[in-house]
DNA sequence: CTCCAGGATTGTC
DNA sequence: GACAATCATGGA
C-alpha cells in the first residue's frame, strides 16, 4: 500500500541546518506518535515556536518534527533524508486512508469506529530493527519513564555523540547514536546491568551476541512472514510473544503484529467480549492495535 | 503451579 | 507518608 503521490516537499536552510517542509503531512499527528509508547528516543521540544514538536535521534542522526496545523517540518533534514530515511520513518509512503478503511471494513464495533477517528493521526514509526529488538527487551515488566531513562544511559555510554549547535532551539545541541549490537556485546553483561536494566541484562547480551554472529539475521526477519519472524526473534533469551510482536510493528514493518499487553487485554474484555483473534482485524491488526490502546488510555481507563 | 529477579511509577490505605 | 501492586520473561 505505498502512495503514489509525491509530496509537495521544499527544502531550505536556517544558517547551516537543513530543513524540509511538507505543505500537508495527510493527517499524521506528531504528538500522538510520539507519545504512543512505541518510541523511546523522541521528548517534546521545550519553548517551540510550533504548535507541536518533538526531538530525539533515529538512524544515526538528530533531528525535530514540528507540526502546525497539518504542516509538517523537519529540522536537520535534506531532500536525501527525507526521501530516503523519514519519509519510511513516518510512514507518510504508506495510505493511511487506505488502512483505515481496512480495520474498519473488519469489524462493526462503534468503539472501534471511535479509536480509530480519535487516534487516526498516529503512525507506526518504521524504526531500526536492533533498536527496537533492544528497546522492547528492555520495555520487559518496565513502565515508559523507567525504560526511557534506560535507554538513554545506554545510548550515552555506548552511543555516538552527536553534537549539532544548531539544533539548540530544536531540544538541545547534543545527542547520542542507539549503540550497535556490537559494542554492546564487547561492553558484557556487568556493564550493561550497571545501567539499571536488572535481569534484562542477560537478554541484551544474548541479542547481541545473536545478531553479531548471525544466528538473529535482522534484515531477514524483515522479508519474512509475521509469524516466522517471531519463531526466530523468540530464540533470544528474554524475547517472548508481546516483546516479539512489538519488535515486528514498530521495527520490522509487519502492521499484522499484535501485541498483547495488560492494556490491550482489558480493551478485549471489554470491547469484544474477551474474545478476539487478531487475524480478524486484518493485515494491519497492530495499527488497529494502537488506535485501540490510544483510545483506551485517552478514557483514563474509566467505564 | 508458584515464586522470584531491578526498580520507578501508580494506586490504595 | 507508608505500603503494595504492577510490568514480561525465564529459571528455580
Amino acid at each position: 500500500m505505498i502512495t503514489e503521490q509525491k509530496f509537495q516537499i521544499k527544502c531550505y536552510s536556517e544558517g547551516t541546518l537543513p530543513i524540509t517542509y511538507l505543505a500537508d503531512a495527510r493527517g499524521l499527528d506528531i504528538s500522538k506518535t510520539f507519545d504512543c509508547g512505541q518510541c523511546f528516543r523522541f521528548e517534546p521540544v521545550e519553548g517551540s515556536r510550533h504548535a507541536e514538536e518533538v526531538s530525539g535521534v533515529a538512524y544515526g542522526k538528530y533531528v525535530s518534527f514540528a507540526s502546525d496545523g497539518g504542516d509538517l517540518y523537519i529540522y536537520n533534514c535534506t531532500e536525501e533524508d527525507f526521501n530516503s530515511i523519514w519519509c519510511r520513518y513516518l510512514g507518510l509512503d504508506l495510505d493511511y486512508d487506505a488502512i483505515k478503511s481496512d480495520i474498519l471494513s473488519r469489524s462493526s464495533s462503534p468503539d472501534l469506529g471511535d479509536a480509530v477517528s480519535l487516534g487516526g493521526g498516529i503512525h507506526i514509526l518504521a524504526q531500526q530493527p536492533w533498536e527496537t529488538v533492544c528497546s522492547f527487551i528492555i520495555s520487559q515488566n518496565n513502565n515508559i519513564p523507567r525504560i526511557k531513562k534506560i535507554i538513554s544511559a545506554l545510548c550515552r555510554k555506548y552511543g555516538e555523540r552527536l553534537i549539532i549547535p544548531e539544533m539548540a532551539a530544536h531540544g538541545g545541541a547534543e545527542a547520542y547514536t542507539f549503540p550497535s549490537p556490537e559494542l554492546l556485546r564487547e561492553a558484557g553483561v556487568d556493564a550493561i546491568f550497571a545501567l539499571k536494566t536488572g535481569f534484562r541484562a542477560k537478554y541484551i547480551i544474548d541479542a547481541a551476541e545473536r545478531v553479531v554472529d548471525g544466528r538473529l539475521p535482522l534484515s531477514l526477519i524483515s522479508s519474512l512472514p509475521t509469524s516466522e519472524g517471531a519463531e526466530l526473534l523468540k530464540e533470544v533469551k528474554g524475547i517472548g510473544d508481546k516483546v516479539a510482536a512489538c519488535a515486528l510493528l514498530f521495527g520490522f514493518g509487519k502492521l499484522d503484529a499484535f501485541p498483547v499487553d495488560v492494556w490491550v487485554k482489558k480493551i478485549i474484555a471489554k470491547y469484544f467480549g474477551g474474545e478476539l483473534n487478531p487475524a480478524s482485524l486484518g493485515k494491519y491488526a497492530g495499527v488497529a492495535q494502537q488506535y485501540l490502546f490510544y483510545f483506551e488510555r485517552w478514557q483514563g481507563g474509566n467505564d
